[in-house]
DNA sequence: CGGAATTTTGAGCGGAGTCAAACCCCGTGG
DNA sequence: CCACGGGGTTTGACTCCGCTCAAAATTCCG
């Protein structure tokens, strides 16, 4: 695995505790197989029974679930510096899906090569063990934003969080960031129809709040979209060492 | 600890591996403090930082978050032989709170000691990771429950998953169940007011699907109810072993 | 027995769904 | 270079599931 690739891992890895040099040279001699997926690819579905991982080094993925009915919905996007299913390394079989939103290049990781890391630096075993447990506190947000809110405040919690997400991996511009998700996708997330996500984008942008155009993100009122959004950012536990 | 209050934690943690000896012994000698607890009381709030996480001996606990509007989303139930706040093991700062739905007899077992096996025995260590997974996998499936389904099939949903848990630590009689959750505490779980609720379990007892009443469910027609709840019970990862 | 919590019922409303058609953008190939 | 096609976006009209606001009935419990 080299320096770029896993930079946005290493970020988020390192970020509460510092890494001995050992701990390092074992999370950059990792072996990975890079991919590249398109839109609608699918890493593992439900019932598979992987034997690796994948780390994200660009593009979106999302988890989804597909209802008897025929309706999918994404309980999870993943953006850069992710391993969305770090799951399957400790349960055999898959209960979802992961598949690329956007175009995306990927890093599979063999379990066995994670199960030795883990083994050799219980340190790191937790690093990634506390990156399971940011992905479930983001899961239970999301219960609460499609259960609890109103479209309009749906749709605002979302970008909040992938606005923060997408910033604390430094793909935030000054001027908006690329969000390649059409109204399908954001419908899916939201747990609303696509023409109720239409009519809710127009109502932000009516607002002031937010441009979104071609893919592209832009939050005009921060403040105004948080609080449309009952925003409250310290489940994504960014940044806990101040 | 004594064998009867982890009896369960056993179950669940040695479903998958056989622990060996002293494995075994260094769960049985962790230091537990026990309490008891009201309907309402709080194990912990958000913003917390807890310095020990519990174990459930008796009783139902939920996770639940409380919007700027006052509204409460429960985001998932816990039953005995679950460790619902394990994450804080490894998140300094809750995101959430747990409380009490009945009345329970809780075991907490401080971080420290928790470290200690973990650092001691690698295999414990995955073994609770292993939780904390299947509670995401709960979160998960729960925001496909209240984002894509009608209001029947939620309550259908919940009602076959809470049966499989219960059932897995031997809370299921022939003829039913103590299921200690009110009305309002339904609602908050599926996201659906009470009002609706009360008509949503009319009309599933009115199908012949359940009865509930007093707090005791039965479910009269595990096929129908499983049918309707759209349920696919994989991700509760019960009995991978087989 | 009395008060509080919980469950149930009724009436009316509105947010979001569905269905359908139009529009738009863009890539492809004739 | 333009016609074609397909995915994505937008609009309109109508419907309905689930919400709110009350109030009544019932159960729980001290």
């Amino acid at each position: 695995m080299n320096g770029s690739d896993i930079h946005s891992l290493l970020r988020k890895l390192d970020a509460e505790r510092r890494f001995t040099r050992d701990e390092m040279a074992a999370l950059l001699e990792l072996p990975i197989q890079i991919a590249t997926l398109q839109p609608g690819d699918h890493i593992v579905r439900e019932g598979d029974r992987p034997t690796k991982s994948c780390l994200i080094i660009e593009g979106l993925v999302c988890a989804s679930k597909t209802t008897a009915r025929g309706s999918r919905q994404i309980a999870s996007l993943y953006v850069p510096g992710d391993i969305p299913d770090l799951q399957s390394l400790h349960l055999e079989v898959m209960d979802i899906s992961f598949e690329a939103i956007s175009p995306a290049k990927i890093g599979f990781i063999s379990h066995s090569a994670l199960r030795r890391i883990c083994d050799s630096f219980p340190r790191l075993a937790s690093a990634l063990w506390r990156t399971t447990l940011v992905d479930a506190a983001i899961y239970r947000d999301w219960v609460t934003n499609v259960g609890q809110r109103d479209s309009d405040s749906r749709l605002a919690h979302l970008f909040c969080e992938l606005t923060m997400r997408l910033d604390a991996v430094g793909l935030v511009q000054e001027d908006g960031y690329d969000l390649p998700l059409t109204q399908t996708d954001l419908a899916d997330a939201l747990g609303i129809s696509v023409v109720h996500v239409n009519r809710t984008l127009q109502r932000l942008r009516r607002l002031g709040l937010i441009s979104f155009k071609n893919k592209r993100l832009t939050v005009l009122d921060w403040p105004q979209l948080a609080e449309m959004g009952d925003f409250e950012p310290s489940y994504l536990h960014l940044s806990e060492r101040v």
